[in-house]
DNA sequence: ACCTGAACACCGTTCAAGT
DNA sequence: ACCTGAACACCGTTCAAGT
């Protein structure tokens, strides 16, 4: 402890007492914190893709070791959690009461789903992580506010803001996979689809290529939200009877 | 070409007449193929879980290097999707009538997500890939079967397997990770909810931790299959009027 | 022809050592 | 005290070379 104390005054000696030359000759490098990192995150993001942001990369951006970060950062998790609230604050959050809130509903998760989708790699962090932010919050209270106004109980408001925003991100993350080449594209699946058994698989060969490319994306992707606000509204109690 | 053929030629006389000692005598090596991969990943995940699944460790396990592997699989993304397929093949796909549609529907969802939530990373990847074997149509049939005998129109089938596949898949991507500390507790969640201003979240500060911790995880699992159904039966003109 | 050793170009994270 | 070079323990994929 003793020898800490001798330390730490010993390391006021060594402390430059000016600003060092090098710091006012390149001011491009600003002291790191958590904000400057997730800015450079942002940066990388923006100039070569979600894909590419990686703790090395990020180091390389902000002039250092990659080991710096973990002053200011646990692990890539948090990072990504960071990240995506503070990609949120670009979300329009405002309902002036103009809009339906059915339609305020469809505008806010589409954007959602736009800015994860627009950041590829992001859309998976988010099914994995809680932004939990103050901007994801603010994402969070519009939504159970247009929900509540909707005249949903208390209840099924809270367990509809999950089953919207992870289908908003499910959405994103799947968008992605296929926009780019990552995961296979449409023409495999029809392929697999017509080599389809139709001893094995009646009703399928029977819809044919459809069930991949009926509707357009927007189409299906506005009439998954609508099938998901309906099926909200109808509550439980109003459920339909099960008949076999 | 002249030369390739003599080099094969050459090849004849090189190539062994009877199986080696080594062969006979360690009958653990058996031949590559793209099977007797997807059964080493399968028997690697089992043992390591889903998350040590690397081409590198693959190999490993089949007493060779990585290069192998790549004579029988184009790439990662082609090796999940051939994986999710044959554990596929553990799901029990039949429908005798005994069972109500609603009921058999619940039933293969949950079956579906169970399966790739044990697997973890398993999930991550169904949500990317299209698992395009013979057991994923099998499963698409059955639902698409289910729908239709439900009264749904095929143009609502075809959109609704999408949605509830898709909402099964998220399920089990978010769940594992949040069963494994990848992502943060929801002790963390309850944490930054109590620290959110009322001002800002008024909504969201009146519903309190209940957001979260509303009902269990089954019972909440058991109601967004529900709500998804109930929508997909209001279906396109009969949706509701849109109030403000 | 079929297979693979070795290399290429990367990762996230930790920790001893520097100032 | 704060920061980081260098190392640890990995990755997926390719390609020249071996038999």
């Amino acid at each position: 402890m003793f020898v800490t104390i001798v330390f730490d005054v010993a390391m006021i000696w060594f402390m430059p007492r000016t600003e060092p030359v090098s710091r006012r000759e390149r001011p491009a490098k600003p002291a790191l914190s958590r904000a400057a990192i997730v800015d450079a995150a942002l940066r990388v993001i923006e100039r070569e893709g979600a894909h590419k942001l990686t703790m090395r990369r990020l180091a390389t951006e902000l002039d250092t070791g990659p080991a710096s970060l973990y002053v200011y950062v646990k692990n890539t998790t948090e990072l990504n959690a960071q990240l995506i609230d503070r990609l949120l604050a670009e979300l329009d959050l405002s309902w002036d009461g103009a809009e339906s809130w059915r339609e305020r509903l469809h505008r806010v998760l589409s954007d959602y789903s736009a800015l994860l989708a627009r950041r590829a790699e992001l859309a998976n962090a988010a099914l994995h992580v809680w932004p939990d932010g103050p901007n994801y919050l603010d994402l969070v209270e519009l939504v159970v506010r247009l929900l509540l106004s909707a005249g949903v109980s208390e209840q099924t408001a809270a367990r509809s803001v999950d089953l919207l925003l992870q289908h908003a991100t499910a959405s994103a993350a799947e968008w992605t996979a296929h926009a780019r080449e990552e995961g296979q594209d449409i023409a495999d699946l029809t392929g697999t689809l017509a080599g389809a058994d139709p001893t094995r698989h009646p009703t399928l060969t029977a819809l044919g290529a459809s069930i991949f490319t009926e509707g357009s994306h927007l189409e299906r992707s506005r009439w998954a939200i609508d099938t998901l606000i309906d099926g909200i509204l109808a509550g439980p109690g109003r459920r339909r009877a099960t008949k076999p």
